[in-house]
Formats: structure tokens, sequence, C-alpha cells
DNA sequence: CTCAACCTTCCCCTACACTGGAATGTCAAG
DNA sequence: CTTGACATTCCAGTGTAGGGGAAGGTTGAG
């Protein structure tokens, strides 16, 4: 199939399929007597892969390690484990950090609701901050 | 003072102070005769608004903004109500879209972590994901 | 024949907040 | 006089995951 019904069987955009090769996520695709780019349903089955990857929230270089395991002939599922739980502790983390910061801000925010603009000093710009 | 002291007095790089300036957050700097930056200590109380303004997680155009509205004369705080308004539903709405994330991210860790490699069929890449 | 819808390569652009480095100028101390 | 620590300007790069668009080739339908 052209590269447009495959993008489009993905969910993705043929950009993004050029994109993918040209970043080592898909092999070089054979070549029609046209120079077209021929894919085949294994083609697809990586980019849902790619796809899955994704949504876990997991960047193209991980994904690209995972596939290039299976390439080499090696089931990656040990090292998909790790960046599975990686991915966990990040995601804590960044959490972690985003509620810290939001209570600052639910903090500030209380403030300049209660408090009043007269108070303002132009020196520090804007006392609710 | 030169740029160097005003740097460390708002604890940062030089480098920024001249990007600030760039980025039109700093009026531009009065220049001593060698032509160094001169600031003074208002510069200083600007900077580390911009500092409360970036802890609080604010982007420099919105920081820009609120001291637009100072240097107009006017009083920036109804602008900084709004502005901490909408902060507060950003960042839930960002906490809720790592929530969910994490809890798609979770439960694929729970199978991979239950799971066997055997099962893993190398056409699906790798079926823990 | 021509038109539209595909496809190709190539290069630049996006957001964000800086950071690095080159080439050069200024100034006080030893 | 020289050395070192400052300062200046300007240009380019960082990371991420593609997107935009030009200039041109290919194919099927009407």
């Amino acid at each position: 199939m052209r590269i447009g019904e495959a993008a489009a069987a993905a969910g993705m955009t043929t950009k993004t399929l050029r994109f993918y090769e040209d970043s080592g996520l898909l092999p070089a695709a054979k070549r029609s007597l046209n120079g077209y780019r021929d894919y085949t349903e294994d083609s697809v089955a990586r980019l849902e892969f790619i796809r899955r990857g994704r949504a876990a929230g997991l960047a193209l270089t991980q994904i690209r390690e995972i596939l290039g395991l299976r390439d080499a002939g090696k089931a990656p599922c040990a090292h998909v484990q790790d960046l599975l739980s990686n991915q966990l502790a990040d995601l804590d983390h960044q959490i972690a950090e985003l509620m810290a910061l939001r209570s600052v801000v639910a903090g500030l925010h209380a403030t300049a609701a209660s408090g009043t603009d007269a108070s303002c000093d132009p020196g520090r710009i804007c006392s609710y901050l």
C-alpha cells in the first residue's frame, strides 16, 4: 500500500511516516517502480505499536530502543518493563511538582481574591505576586 | 551597578538579563561611559518580580503584560488575578492529564509485572505495550 | 488533453527560555 | 606591561515531534 493509505490506517500523516523513517523508527521502505514507498500490513502493525508507545507517554528514542531490540531478534519485554517503571516514577515526579506549584499558585490566588488593589505598591509591580 | 552584580543580586546570569532586555521585560539599561549597562535597585526589584512570576509558572509573555501595565501607570492587580485564575485552571488541567496517563501506564506496568515474556509475539513487537 | 490527487525530495519553521561561544573592548592590580 | 576578570555584540544551538510549503514527478478519470 502507498504511504497515504498506511498513514490513514495508523491514524497518522504521511509527514509523520517519512519522519519516522528518517528517525530510524521505520526501516527504509521498499519502493514501487515509480519510486513510491510501499508498505505492508507489518508496517502498519509497527506504526500501531509506535502509537501505543506514544500513548503511554514514551519518547521516540525509547520506542526506537524497543524496536531495535525486536529487530535484533531479542524479546524487548524486560526492557519495556523497565521503561514502564521509569515512566511511572517520572509521572509521579511530574505530578508532585505540578501539585506543589498548584498549591503555591492557589495561595497567591486566594490572597489576590481577598486583597485590595489599593495596597499595591508600584515599586513592587504587583503585590499579588 | 554593573550587569554581573545585578544578575547575582537577582540570582540570574548576565545572559538572562540581556535576554530579558531583548525580550522587552527590562527597559534598555542606561549605559556608563564605557558602554557597560548600569542597573539600579529598582532594576533588581523588577528582576525579583520576574522571578516570582516564573516561580508561579507564568510565561514570560504574561509577565511582560503585567510589567507593561505597571509601566503604563496602571495597577496590574486585576490582570494578575485573572492570570492566577487561568494558571490554576491550567495546572488542574495538566495534573488531570498526567493522572490519566499515570493510570494508563500503571495498568500496563501491572500487566507487565504479572505477565510472562514467553507469550510475546514478535509481530506485536512487545505484548506489554 | 487536462485536472485532481497522489507521490517525491529538500529545507525551513514552530514553542520556550535561555545557553554557548567567538571576537573584541575596558579596567584595576601586580 | 600584562594578566585576569569583567563587559560588549552577534550568531547559533538546545530538545521534541513533527508541520508548512516549494518544485516537480506519476497516475487514473473524464
